[in-house]
RNA sequence: GGGGCUGUAGCUCAGCCGGAUAGAGCGACGGUUUCCUAAACCGUAGGUCGUGGGUUCGAGUCCCGCCAGCCCCGCCA
């Protein structure tokens, strides 16, 4: 529908001109224009368009609204084109304008995105893929020697949906892994290894994950109880980062250790993703500090370098200060989050020269985010109308509306929740097809309890609007109805059904079906529309990185297939119709695969 | 104390640049199966959009105040 609202807003625009050639004169000469305010219709009976911009103009106009929806409406149908594209336009309420697509030009666009890999989706304009700069997507980021926990996971899966669509449209996209590799709690950790299991410093696999984890969580209790180990701690961070060997062996192992791990959760979701963790960065930390001193952002306050903040303030009123470097010497997140993006935005070979860097983290780190953004702007690191941004997510919560945790009080390992997600769809399964007394071997049910569990998790984190925190619940995530990856996978399953018994999708070609195709049902022409507005559906989540609007879009598609799929015969109608209605179904079933691909999610042929 | 986010049906959530009578799903109640997978479809009930002002032809949406919940606020990340 994209390029249908493209046109039909500067033919609107120029009807509009035509209409109050004074008016439109005026607003030219302030650099505005006479905007039509051209807009999707709010309900299926208004049509395909609607233009508010009547109401909107009878102030300055000095006219009612009606009566300029009247003149817009005469210029309108004495433009053969605009005839052309649409049915002869409604007047409605107040003054709206409804505008209705010509059943041909529907079914013309239709016909056209059935030979179309892209299924009418534009790629972005400009260079060729290769000469445009990167955009780069930092997403999921676990900590070295602890498990990923849900707080990961919707990381994990907004970034990657994030980074499929912009890739899609064309972007080449640097997934970044800013793994938490560096810092004070290796000093921590590698300190009380050292004292309670050296083994696991200096032999591979001495120790698995777990241990590790409850090796971090005793030196996280020793450091902040004990002045001693804490002092120790530190000394042994700065020994890191400046390259003793034995600690930075240490280090590597741990490193090692835990990637393995990470790896076997990315491998299960589909995740790709370059790791590059803070570490990466360490060589750079020094010269961020010089730079801002050079800029003369740094001030000393306590012993610590900081940059104060414009426009931000702390408790007592007072400015409030990013630090780079503490008054012990050491640097610290915020250092590294600077040398990053300095790197990021910096020219090739120096950096990566990107053009817009997106930041998948939790809203509570909003604050720390903003202030890293304008210090790197203050510092000169930005480019011109290069983009950086950070995209918030709200917590994810237990029944109870706190932050989620398992009966006894734990962080919920991401490991446990996926298994527990298929588990729980396996045995769903293994119900349902004795109930049906159908017979499937066990490869199948592994399949499909894996894609569809996997599938439930991912989608219940992608459907809802990411800023708010959201209700984590198995029982409504995998339940079969509603607004579920269930039942949008169940939609593609009844298409593979058609096929099976004889109807001809086309087999990717688009020459199966007829030049013309012919609709009569009212369940078909919706259909049709809501299969149009892929184009626009997908652009805007590019535009608002909301990835909860494109599955609001095949939830909705979803429904439309099924109540069509219900009450529209396709394999059992005469010729002409059949081809027609395969030809939604092999739409339908290509939308669907399309779009949850693009949010990770695979689809099954039987389930 | 300062700042951010959130508040919409019993529950979980949508709601796009301000547009027409506020939308889904679940749950509740009532229906639909000689037909392409009923994991579906159809219908009924359910709302002072936290609250009080303001701007506007028009406010769930924008502005201000207040209330409630969550989060952040100097050397952890």
């Amino acid at each position: 529908m994209l390029r249908f609202a493209q046109t039909l807003d500067r033919q609107l625009g120029a009807a509009l001109e035509r209409a109050f050639p004074e008016a439109a004169a005026a607003a030219i000469a302030a650099g505005r224009r006479l905007d039509p305010q051209l807009a999707a219709a709010s309900k299926p009976e208004f049509g395909d368009f609607q233009a508010n911009g009547a109401l909107a103009l009878a102030k300055s106009l000095k006219q009612a609204p009606r009566q300029i929806a009247t003149a817009l409406l005469a210029e309108l149908e004495a433009d053969p084109a605009f005839a052309a594209l649409c049915l002869p336009p409604q007047i409605a309420g107040p003054g709206f304008l409804n505008l209705t697509l010509r059943p041909e030009v529907l079914a013309a666009e239709l016909r056209r995105r059935l030979g179309d890999a892209r299924l009418g989706v534009p790629l972005v304009e400009g260079q060729s893929a290769a000469a445009r700069p990167p955009v780069i997507v930092d997403f999921s980021s676990p900590n070295i020697a602890k498990e990923m926990h849900v707080g990961h996971l919707r990381s994990t899966i907004i970034g990657d949906a994030l980074a499929r669509v912009l890739e899609f449209r064309g972007h080449p996209v640097l997934r970044l892994n800013h793994v938490g590799d560096w810092g004070t709690q290796f000093g921590m950790l590698i300190t009380h290894l050292k004292q309670v299991a050296p083994e696991a410093l200096s032999t591979a696999d001495a120790v698995d994950l777990g241990d590790l984890v409850a090796f971090y969580r005793q030196a996280k209790q020793r450091f902040d109880a004990d002045e001693v180990f804490q002092a120790t701690a530190r000394e042994e961070v700065v020994k890191l980062q400046s390259g003793d060997p034995v600690s930075r062996r240490a280090w590597q192992l741990l490193c090692d250790q835990s990637r393995r791990e990470f790896e076997q959760i990315y491998g299960r979701l589909d995740i790709r993703l370059s790791e590059r963790g803070e570490s990466f960065y360490n060589p750079y930390l020094a010269a961020v500090v010089a730079d801002l001193e050079a800029a003369g952002l740094l001030v000393v306050d306590a012993g610590a370098k900081c940059v104060f903040l414009e426009g931000m303030q702390g408790k007592d009123g007072n400015p409030l200060p990013v630090i780079v470097q503490k008054s012990d010497g050491g640097f610290n997140y915020a250092t590294t989050d600077l040398a990053a993006i300095r790197y990021r935005f910096a020219a090739p070979p120096a950096g990566d020269g990107a053009s817009w860097v997106i930041y998948v983290t939790d809203a509570g780190q909003a604050h720390h985010f903003a202030g890293v953004f304008q210090v790197a702007r203050r510092a000169g690191w930005i480019p011109e109308g290069a983009r950086v941004e950070h995209v918030p997510f709200g917590l994810v919560q237990g029944d109870d509306g706190k932050k989620l945790k398992t009966r006894s009080g734990d962080t919920v390992r991401l490991k446990d929740l996926l298994d527990e997600a298929v588990e729980r769809c396996e045995a769903d399964l293994r119900r349902r097809l004795a109930e049906e007394e159908r017979q499937e071997d066990e490869s199948f049910i592994t399949q499909v309890a894996t894609t569809v569990g996997l599938a439930a998790v991912k989608y219940a984190d992608l459907s809802t609007n990411r800023i708010t925190n959201y209700q984590f619940s198995f029982d409504r995530m995998l339940a079969l109805q509603g607004n579920t990856a269930p039942y949008l996978l169940y939609a593609v399953v009844r298409i593979a059904g058609i096929a099976r018994k004889g109807g001809d999708l086309g087999g990717g070609a688009a020459a199966a079906f007829p030049d013309l195709l012919q609709y009569s049902e009212p369940q078909e022409w919706t259909l049709v529309r809501e299969l149009l507005k892929l184009d626009t559906v997908i652009a805007e989540v590019e535009q608002e990185l909301l990835p909860n609007r494109l599955c609001s879009y095949l939830f909705e598609l979803s429904q439309v297939f099924n109540r069509f799929y219900d009450q529209v015969p396709v394999l059992k109608a005469e010729p002409a119709a059949r081809a027609s209605r395969l030809a939604l179904c092999r739409l339908t079933a290509d939308t669907l695969k399309l779009g949850l691909g693009l949010l990770g999610i695979a689809t099954l042929e039987r389930m």
